[in-house]
DNA sequence: ATCAGCTAGTTGCATATACATATATGTAAG
DNA sequence: CTTACATATATGTATATGCAACTAGCTGAT
């Protein structure tokens, strides 16, 4: 049964575990930001991929799961929602496979009327990680190993 | 259309937002405490249920919340899963509403068969987080509002 | 021209997450 | 005691996430 071992585990974990933490603040985190751009029916998520779509002009999934760290599965239903709303749309290309999507012009309105909702939520984050959080997150993320 | 606008939007918000930065190095280091865990059918999510449970005996379901910053809805359904899975269990309490639960054996021997798995990912959290980013981790989480 | 293998996305399935709403129980005012 | 309110949790609905498996289209070697 391994009791005698389990309160050395628990202690262990608990006090040091990066997953707990990170998860915890990102939950918090999130909540910040969706219930600031909530009164626009958008949360912070596909703020995200509205945001990639306009920084790449025409996306490609494969490229923007790179870019942000995210499985093509999740990335492709996000999409179809976005489409469906009417804030993204596929555009034709050579490749039979591909299926590159950019901004729609409601896309585009939609991301500035989002502006000053995520000034508001991004100074509450900025309360919360203060700068050394903020440079800290950028620090990180550039040691992410690449998939594979 | 607001188009002409869209483009500083982008650059200001793709350049500075937290959210997009925090979201991106949880989705990385989540996926690398799943895939150590795997093996074990057990999510770090879970774990980190395990662990709140072990630390607490018994365990109220709002108080695992506010600790955790997780909304009660998902810890409700996330420990329904692991009931089925028979690594908690719940103890009876004098008030009727409540439903406090608490690890079973064979939670705690999961937690002792986990802990191998979680020094490894661990280990890789810590290459790519730095001890300055553990550290702050912690401080930010401090200062995270409660709720109210 | 063909077939084997690679690449790009999609779909099936399961979990995590949160808001809104509902249910059940406890508590206090009268 | 009954009613009104508060508390603890569960349920309805929707999105986000990732692994496995699948489909469709491209490419190169024979």
């Amino acid at each position: 049964m391994a009791t005698a071992r389990t309160k050395p585990t628990i202690d262990t974990i608990a006090g040091e575990c990066i997953a707990v933490r990170l998860r915890m603040l990102n939950r918090a985190i999130t909540n910040i930001y969706d219930g600031a751009l909530r009164p626009l029916g958008l949360k912070v998520s596909q703020m995200n991929l509205l945001v990639a779509a306009g920084k790449l002009g025409v996306a490609r999934p494969a490229e923007v799961c790179e870019r942000l760290h995210l499985d093509v599965s999740t990335l492709s239903r996000n999409v179809d929602r976005m489409k469906a709303s009417g804030w993204l749309e596929v555009v034709s290309d050579e490749d039979g496979r591909a299926q590159p999507f950019q901004l729609t012009a409601e896309g585009k309105e939609l991301l500035d009327q989002a502006l000053p909702k995520w000034k508001t939520a991004q100074r509450k984050a900025k309360e919360i990680l203060g700068d050394n959080g903020a440079a800290m997150l950028a620090e990180a993320i550039s040691r992410i190993p690449s998939e594979l």
